[in-house]
DNA sequence: CTTATATTTCGTTTACTAACGAAGTGATAT
DNA sequence: ATATCACTTCGTTAGTAAACGAAATATAAG
């Protein structure tokens, strides 16, 4: 099956946006649920889900069910060479900003079960 | 100097666009002046001349006058050590889909003293 | 110096993307 | 069963980006 110009751009375009980047930096510290992401981020949560869907449908992160709950993490089996090599290089990729420094600092004291359900 | 939300999505957003990953991958071949890829690419020549400036703008390339025309070519000092691991694995990062494929051939056959110039 | 050629900049239209809230889905809790 | 919570999908609006042609700039040629 030959490459196609959609797979070409694909991996990029997902890259393009600073709050997916942002996104990936913290799901690199630790997985995270929907509500969780909203809260540092502060926008919808539907932008955060299309977001995510996003990065999912480009083979960086993968989604588990767990409840109600649905965690987002790093994929640990990226369908993609270079999906694999921007992601075990991350911080090369992707500098630690003013918004990624604090988004870190913010995701060590959250609680979901605080956090969610209001 | 720290790292700005908009320094990280540049260089993706820069590779966000096929008609650029084409002009790319041509310049890997071969330094190229405006209008030779404005023929390739069957675009406008103002559009891609902003598609140049776009990439110029993000590190990728550089140019040099060379009389009436322009010559663009691939950065060879890169600003940034994402644009030079990018640069020197472009075949890694970008694969030869059908557009690349074609556009390899077409410069193959080209004279600016023809193409350019009616 | 005037004309022609190569390119850039500008203004406009069109297409895409990000954001939101509302409605829909699925699981948990009462 | 019904209500609640987490999330997704849908429809809409607003901002961004790509495309074009026309006008401006710069260099070469006559």
């Amino acid at each position: 099956m030959p490459a196609t110009i959609k797979d070409n751009t694909k991996l990029f375009k997902a890259l393009s946006d600073p709050n997916r980047l942002r996104i990936l930096k913290m799901l690199q510290t630790k997985s995270l649920c929907v509500c969780e992401i909203t809260e540092v981020l502060k926008l919808a949560t539907s932008t955060v889900s299309k977001h995510l869907s996003i990065l999912r449908y480009a083979g960086f992160v993968i989604e588990q069910k767990e409840g109600k709950w649905v965690n987002y993490l790093i994929n640990p089996k990226p369908p993609d060479q270079r999906i694999s090599s921007v992601l075990s290089t991350l911080d090369f990729w992707i500098a630690d900003d003013n918004s990624i420094i604090s988004d870190k600092q913010k995701i060590q004291n959250i609680d979901r079960n605080i956090v969610c359900g209001r």
